[in-house]
DNA sequence: TGCTAGTTGCAACCGAGTCGCATCAGGCAC
DNA sequence: GTGCCTGATGCGACTCGGTTGCAACTAGCA
């Protein structure tokens, strides 16, 4: 289960500019860490990230963008069973949705498409009459490596 | 979709005696609000109820029970799609895991039970050999009442 | 080149959740 | 019923993720 297929470089950018949305220095750099990540990141890593670009970029502009990109639809915000605290995770949306595993024990992320998945969303949408925009399906657990462990 | 089936009262209370976890007049107050809720509730709603049957009750109690119920998996912690803010709602939790659809517009909150939900969990346990402890699939969307008006 | 609306950095703020500590009380032994 | 000990509580201070108001800045269009 690899992350992110790699994408056109700089798509999160004309997604945004299709829509007419200013580009600024900080935004790029933001933007180039997203479409760039191999691993999920919160805001905070993403700042640091951003900031090696761009050393200006500050914390509510992480924020702010963040924002941004989830009011467009362009990144999905995860809390990967709250592993580590709190806060959020980023990622950028891609075609399909997939789930999300957290090991409660080595604390690995795992990715899984399905199609029993979509066919669920199907039975929602129709069974509920409910017009699905975001769906979010974590999940927690012990990865084959920890079940013999723990 | 009705909130959770009535269960038998003081069965919280139970499993914690079960497990030989000293009950006091507080926890007593908690559990209480968590059995007779009719909606989702967010820790600040669960103290202002639980204060109402014992005013003793303090903010810190209330997530430290929340964390002993987590903990031996008695309640699921739910975001709800961060419709309202950055906290977390709780519930019981029952035989069968259900998804949770938020309304974007409206804000209801609806449940739903599906067998495709069971068979997907038993892909993933099978495919990604990946023991589920457990799982939470929240939906945001537009419910059968709003599709029309949004 | 100038203008303006949208964006930024900064610092103060907010609210959910946690923690250390002195005090309190559940519930077991007797 | 009484005493005791350990675990639970209230309180206040704290942490941390995230937001906001505001003055200064800048993207990008005319």
């Amino acid at each position: 289960m690899p992350l992110p297929q790699t994408e056109i470089p700089g798509r999160l950018q004309s997604h945004l500019a299709e829509r007419g949305i200013r580009m600024t220095e900080q935004r790029r750099a933001i933007l180039r860490v997203m479409e760039t990540a191999t691993k999920h990141l919160d805001a905070a890593q993403l700042l640091r990230k951003a900031q090696k670009l761009d050393a200006s970029v500050d914390r509510s502009t992480v924020y702010r963008t963040l924002r941004l990109l989830k009011r467009h639809g362009l990144i999905d915000e995860l809390d990967l069973m709250h592993i580590n605290g709190e806060g959020h995770y980023y990622e950028r949306k891609l075609n399909r949705d997939h789930i999300h595993m957290a090991c409660l024990r080595c604390g690995k992320i795992m990715e899984f498409v399905s199609d029993i998945f979509e066919k669920l969303k199907g039975q929602v949408e129709k069974d509920c009459r409910f017009r699905i925009v975001v769906s979010r399906l974590e999940i927690g657990g012990y990865c084959a490596a920890c079940r013999g462990a723990e």
